[in-house]
Formats: structure tokens, C-alpha cells, sequence
DNA sequence: GTTGCCATGTAAGTGACTCTTACATAAGTT
DNA sequence: AACTTATGTAAGAGTCACTTACATGGCAAC
């Protein structure tokens, strides 16, 4: 898997285990869904017993939450990232951050889903549930340049909200293959300025 | 639970042991999710011994997908009522299906995140892929009547399916929690009615 | 340096789950 | 009445989550 991080320990004690386990479970996630992963195959994977893990994280939702932790920052990154792409103010950057969205669902379908499905004891979960919101922040700053509006607008709040649930959505039915004969987009970039345009107006 | 199937059992054989299997399913899994769902919790409820089930279905996966497939035929009926309730060609007829679609995610969130969530095995079942198309086929109906034009037109399909996102979308963000802080929608109704005028112009 | 603390590892075990195998029971067919 | 088939049980193999008791070694205080 990964070679920077030596699998092969020198001592009892490993070093490295909780950032190991996480990279494991990742791999694992992505390779078999978030329900066909196992805590002890993680384990196995780092060359551990199969208890070691419990001394790092109460258990095995807890480990799951630190993925999808991690996976959001990346999310988060990466819309920021596609926004910057285009000048402020423009439908090609709201669209940029849906790509950005897509992508990350395509490319990592598991912790995509794991990120946003609820897994287990994900409810309550503070950071998470801030994390979320400031992923959500990114699409608010973009709607807002578009409209020309403050982002404390509720209008600004509806149209965002709007693009987030048409991106979360096709996201969703991409991965799950549920648009199998429905519709053939040719790329996902004429789905998103056509949402962008009809959610945010034609200007831009 | 059910009292209209009885569960006393005057023989050695069930007699009705299958549609009290998918009914038991249907339950653990809307209170505890897909995952929490057990094959032998199912046999307990139905009173039978943990390997009668696997006389009726192969395995786990095939237990979820008959309920699965059940879901999906109420869902389709729902959407089909919710279309009926409103002029054919009008935005309200739109909306319906919307809410009937959102109605059904919160009425039964296990349920619906079995349908749409790729569980397990689900990837090629042509049952399952069939259902799906028929729903599409519901919305389908709907946009085009409302664009006044044929179903087979690609601008029909093109906006169908992003209502189609939007609402999917929407119905994940509502039951996975992920909508608190951001969007408080006073109900679903004005939400579905913002996006069908959005996505099928304001005519209607 | 020695001593003791403590974070982090292991071994072994509990109870639950999926699924298999071998067998028992009933119901219909010839 | 005998055969076949559908549908149940009992027992068990293999896996998993998680616990408990114990082992190891890095590090601070002395």
C-alpha cells in the first residue's frame, strides 16, 4: 500500500498506528463500502492484533467518524479549490464547486457515502456537524457573489441550499448507478452550469 | 407487531414464512438501519430457527433486495398518487411528486436508504434497475407534460432528471441530518415549488 | 543509572452473526 | 403405500466487535 509509512516495525510498540489505522481504513472503505469493513482487518492490515486498535479509538463507529473527518476537510479543500478556479461572481464558479463535489463523490465513493450516510453514530457528532456547515459556506460565498446579495440573505440561504441538494443528488445517483438508462449526460459539466444557470439565473 | 399474520403455529411448517421474513426485515431495518438489520433477529421475530430464512432466500443481500424492491413499488405508487392530485401540465403536479418522493424518504429512512444505497449486491439486478426506471418514468411523465412536449425529447430528460437530483438530494440531506443548521424550509412545499419553477420555467 | 509510571502493545476469551451441513417433518403425487 | 419435494431444526465452522488480564518499553523523577 504505502511505502512511506514502515510497515515493518523495530519494536513492540508501532509508532504510528493511529494514522496507519485511518490510511487502512480508508483503503478498506473504499475497497469494500463502509459496511464490509472490519476492524480487525484494519488491524491486520497494520500489522497489529486485533485489539490494538481499541487502545486508539473507543470503537469501530468512533473510527469511522475520524474517516469521514478526514474526508470532509479533503471535500472542503477541494471546493475552495474549484471556486478560486473562476473569477468571483461567475455561474462557471458555482458550477466549479459542484464539479469539485462529483468528483469527490466519484473518487472516493466510499468515504463519500461514509462522509454523508449517517453511519452509525454519526448524528449528534459536533465536528462533523461543523465541518458540514463550512463546507456548506463555500457554496454560500459563491451564491452570494452570484446574486450580487450578502450571504446572511435568506434568498442567498435558498438558492444554496438549492444547488447543494441538485449536486448532493446527482453525486449520490452517480455512485449508487441508479442513472444507468435515465440520462446520459456527456460530462458533468453541462449538468452543473445548467443547474447553476437555472437555480442562480442566466446572468454571469 | 403485525397482528393480522398470526404467529402461534398450529405445524411444523410456517406456512407464511417468507412475507413475514420481508415484513420483519422491514422493521429492524427502519430501527436500526441497513446495517443494524440482522438475518437472525428476522428468524427470531418470525419464531423459527436462524437457518430457516436460507430456504427462502440465498443470503443476506437477496433479503434485502426483495424488501428493497418492495420499497420501490410504493414508492412508485406514491409518486403516481401525488401526480394524479394535481392538473397534468401544472407545476403543482411536479411538486407532488416531489413531496410524495421526500414523504417516503422521511417516513422511512431504512427503507429508502436500502433502495438508493447500492447495499451490498445491488449493483446489476435488472428487478431492481427495471422499478427504478418506472419511477423515473413517473417524473418523465410529469415534465413533459408541463414542457408540452414528448417524453422522448432530450431536453425532457434532461430537466426531469435534474428535478429528479434535486429532490433525491434533498430527501438524503433531510433524513441524514445534514440541513440543520443550514436551511430551515417552513415545509417541503415551498422548497419543491422554488425548484420546479427553476428547473421548468415559471409557466405552469 | 535506577525506579516506577503509563501509553501502547498482545493473548485469550465471550457472545453474536452469517452461512453450511446433515437430518427431520409434512404435504402432495403417483 | 412409497417417492419426491418443500420447508423446518440442530449443530457447527469461521468471522467479528469488544473485553480483560498481562507484557513491553519510553520517559520523568529521583
Amino acid at each position: 500500500m504505502s511505502d512511506d509509512t514502515p510497515s515493518r516495525r523495530s519494536s513492540y510498540h508501532h509508532g504510528d498506528l493511529r494514522a496507519q489505522l485511518i490510511a487502512a481504513v480508508r483503503d478498506l472503505v473504499e475497497a469494500h463500502g463502509p459496511d464490509g469493513f472490519s476492524v480487525a482487518e484494519a488491524a491486520r492490515q497494520a500489522g497489529v492484533s486485533s485489539a490494538a486498535p481499541y487502545k486508539h479509538f473507543r470503537d469501530r463507529p468512533e473510527l469511522l467518524r475520524a474517516v469521514a473527518a478526514e474526508g470532509m476537510d479533503r471535500l472542503r479543500d477541494a471546493m475552495e479549490a474549484g471556486l478560486a478556479q473562476h473569477p468571483a461572481g461567475s455561474l462557471q464558479s458555482v458550477a466549479a464547486i459542484g464539479q469539485a463535489y462529483v468528483d469527490f463523490a466519484r473518487g472516493g465513493p466510499g468515504v463519500f457515502r461514509l462522509v454523508f450516510g449517517l453511519t452509525e453514530g454519526h448524528e449528534g457528532d459536533p465536528l462533523l456537524q461543523e465541518k458540514g456547515s463550512s463546507c456548506f459556506g463555500v457554496v454560500l460565498r459563491a451564491t452570494a457573489a452570484v446574486l450580487h446579495l450578502p450571504m446572511e440573505d435568506a434568498a442567498v440561504r435558498e438558492r444554496a441550499y438549492m444547488l447543494w441538494t441538485c449536486v448532493h443528488g446527482h453525486s449520490f445517483l452517480t455512485i449508487d448507478r441508479k442513472t444507468e438508462g435515465k440520462f446520459d449526460m456527456s460530462g458533468d459539466w453541462a449538468y452543473l452550469m445548467g443547474i447553476s444557470a437555472a437555480i442562480l439565473g442566466p446572468r454571469g
